[in-house]
DNA sequence: TGTAGGGCTAGTT
DNA sequence: AACTAGCCCTACA
């Protein structure tokens, strides 16, 4: 019961409740937003949502398109930083680190909008509700029942990285993939000339090719479209080139993908795998994983793991294209199997390339980036931009000259 | 090649 | 609809 209506009044009235009598705990409830602003928000842990809400889920409609990863990062935030407080050995120390006016980090991140997801009456309310239980065992013993259980704050962690893996899409190495092995192979195979046809053997792989062209309802190899001199000799050389490849190289993709299952898997674990030393180190702005942010150790040897895909492959063999000059003029002792040079044919798996460029998605500046174009154009003086920029590539990441210019222009109006 | 100025676009109020 | 921030195009040195 107050479980339930705790997340709907005001950090008063919650303070009032929290001193007194506690009804049985039903468990973690849906926390809602604001009548007014009409969306809902996970904050609390949510195993089953009560059968009976007092508020109403919202429209699909009325959530923006930001809505899910926005209200995915503020549940994980809390969940993570209310279950270190609630777990912490001195709750007093730990809510007061983290939840304390002025300083305290989940505080600040809420009142100063260092993440701007977490800028809700919620989420003050949160916050309040732990400030308050400072020195207050019975508070506290309400607020561990709430916030207490690692897995629902693990869950929430989860879902967020669901929330952002999905939003990072599909690279175009996984289209191209797509086009050439996967469901929309036929397709692309169908349009495909047979010199094209033959580079998507090498990169298929013999018995998916064969399967591919199954589909197709033709054999291989298909018999010459075009019948020229020059189109037999790259065909030779193709078949060629396929053979040696088969005979020296494994197929990497079964390996690859465990290696990038597992990869995922340990950053997950990571993700989730908390404690109070790391959140303290959590900055305030400018999360970008850029070449100065903190590194994941991802590249650190790591004991009983699979190897990083960016490891030497100790199965892997150097070819040299046919026509590739020797850099000191003789010809290497090793016999290395010939390739036709890639320079011969200009044909793609790919799609060609839009004529005109995509605008790139607006991306709105942090404060620290504000702050060290500020300082930037101190020391090397307005309309300098692009010394601005190349010394101080890990903050601009993604910038360009004129983007600092033209937040400048904005700054200045 | 780097910069300035004007215009365009998407998101917000 | 108006406003704004961020991005892009084009001219110029």
């Amino acid at each position: 019961m107050l479980n339930n209506c705790l997340f709907f009044l005001s950090p008063a009235h919650v303070r009032t409740n929290l001193n007194s009598p506690l009804p049985p705990r039903p468990g973690p409830k849906t926390f809602h937003r604001s009548r007014a602003r009409g969306t809902a928000r996970r904050f609390a842990p949510r195993p089953t949502p009560p059968p009976t809400s007092p508020l109403p889920p919202a429209k699909p409609s009325q959530i923006s398109p930001a809505a899910p990863a926005a209200a995915a990062a503020a549940a994980a935030h809390l969940a993570v930083a209310a279950y270190l407080a609630v777990s912490a050995p001195d709750f007093d120390a730990a809510a007061g680190a983290l939840f304390g006016r002025p300083g305290g980090r989940a505080r600040r991140a809420v009142e100063e909008g260092g993440a701007a997801a977490l800028a809700s009456d919620e989420a003050d309310a949160v916050a309040d509700q732990f400030e308050a239980a400072v020195g207050n065992s019975f508070s506290q013993t309400v607020l561990r029942g709430l916030w207490g259980d690692r897995a629902a704050a693990e869950e929430r962690v989860r879902e967020l990285l669901a929330v952002e893996w999905a939003a990072i899409g599909q690279s175009r190495l996984e289209m191209a993939a797509e086009r050439i092995v996967g469901d929309g192979a036929i397709e692309t195979w169908r349009a495909a000339d047979e010199v094209t046809r033959a580079k998507y053997r090498l990169l298929a792989g013999e018995q998916r090719a064969r399967e591919i062209e199954g589909k197709l309802g033709e054999t291989i190899p298909q018999g010459n479209q075009i019948s020229t001199p020059e189109v037999h000799k790259v065909m030779d050389a193709l078949k060629s080139s396929c053979a040696n490849l088969h005979s020296v190289v494994e197929d990497p993709l079964p390996a690859a993908k465990a290696a990038a299952d597992e990869v995922l898997a340990a950053r997950m674990d990571k993700a989730v795998d908390l404690n109070a030393g790391e959140v303290s180190n959590q900055p305030t702005a400018c999360d970008i994983a850029g070449p100065s942010a903190p590194a994941d150790n991802l590249d650190a040897p790591r004991k009983g793991t699979a190897a990083s895909l960016m490891d030497w492959n100790p199965t892997a063999r150097t070819f040299q294209w046919e026509d590739s000059p020797d850099p000191d003029g003789s010809r290497s002792p090793i016999h290395r199997p010939q390739l036709p040079s890639p320079r011969r044919t200009t044909f793609s798996p790919l799609q060609p390339a839009d004529n005109k460029a995509k605008r790139r998605k607006a991306r709105k500046w942090c404060a620290l980036e504000e702050e060290t174009l500020r300082k930037g154009v101190e020391q090397y003086g307005n309309g300098n931009w692009k010394d601005i920029l190349t010394n101080n590539p890990d903050v601009f990441i993604g910038r360009k000259a004129m983007d600092l210019k033209d937040k400048w222009r904005n700054m200045m109006r």
